[in-house]
DNA sequence: TGGAATGTTCGGCT
DNA sequence: AAGCCGAACATTCC
């Protein structure tokens, strides 16, 4: 479930319930990679919490803790650990679960931030869209994809800002007029946006920190809609691989 | 039973 | 050299 919205999501419950806590101790039920670099979060102080593309950062008083929800990573406030918790920070007041079925999240301690990632997808400048758009020749939902092109949108939110700007996902980037461009950039913030006042999209089992799932999923205009008719003009909605993910399109509505 | 699922990364090829 | 492809990671669901 994670893509910028539900991120969003998960900090803002998370916040106010870490700010200023001091981690105790880091319970790591894993043998993943990231689990040493993980231990070195305890004893420290979380200053401020930020969504970062599609991470959640703990700024701690020496370095970020970096929590990446992968697919189907959870982060929960005071829950009980259960079959799939891979790690538990223990707090002065309370604890943080973290769940991950397929184990494709991570959490790490990092001396800054993740470096390499593009503008987030919220704050870029229509301007600075336009520009970087012009410079790449990839087709325009890779592009998307690619957090070193913009950070925080996934598979979700790429289909559905693409139908809603009418932009085919194979277009190459650099082939859209200024006019497109502008107009993507203003439905992905639009459709961003929405998902965020709606707590995000839970697809299968995604819920926030304090495990409310969010309701965008029933807005959604052609993710997941194969063979269903557009909600625009009836066309059945086709799905086709790119960048080796499923991609939904409307194929009256969004030409080539 | 095979394929697909909210993601990222790496190696190889053109 | 950017960009594409396939594979890998691990598990569940239908």
């Amino acid at each position: 479930m994670p893509e910028l919205p539900e991120v969003e999501t998960v900090v803002r419950t998370l916040a106010p319930r870490l700010v200023g806590r001091r981690i105790h101790a880091v319970i790591l039920k894993t043998r993943k990679a990231w689990a040493a670099s993980a231990a070195k979060l305890r004893g420290r102080r979380i200053q401020r919490v930020e969504r970062y593309g599609k991470y959640i950062l703990l700024h701690l008083d020496r370095g970020v803790g970096a929590i990446h929800l992968g697919m189907t990573g959870k982060l929960m406030a005071g829950a009980a650990p259960g079959a799939y918790t891979r790690a538990v920070l223990v707090l002065d007041q309370g604890r943080v679960v973290f769940d991950d079925v397929r184990q494709f999240g991570s959490v790490r301690w990092l001396k800054r931030p993740p470096d390499g990632l593009g503008p987030d997808a919220l704050s870029i400048l229509p301007d600075e869209f336009v520009t970087r758009m012009a410079q790449r020749r990839g087709r325009i939902k890779a592009l998307l994809l690619n957090q070193a092109f913009v950070r925080g949108i996934g598979n979700i939110y790429a289909d559905e800002s693409l139908f809603r700007a009418r932009i085919h996902p194979l277009a190459p980037a650099n082939r859209l007029s200024k006019d497109r461009a502008l107009r993507l950039h203003r439905c992905i913030v639009e459709v961003l946006s929405e998902a965020v006042a709606s707590g995000g999209s839970s697809i299968s089992d995604y819920v926030d920190a304090d495990g409310r799932p969010g309701w965008f999923q029933f807005q959604h205009r052609v993710y997941q809609r194969t063979g269903e008719p557009c909600v625009a003009c009836g066309a059945k909605i086709r799905r086709i691989l790119v960048a080796q993910r499923s991609t939904h399109y409307c194929p009256r509505c969004q030409r080539q």
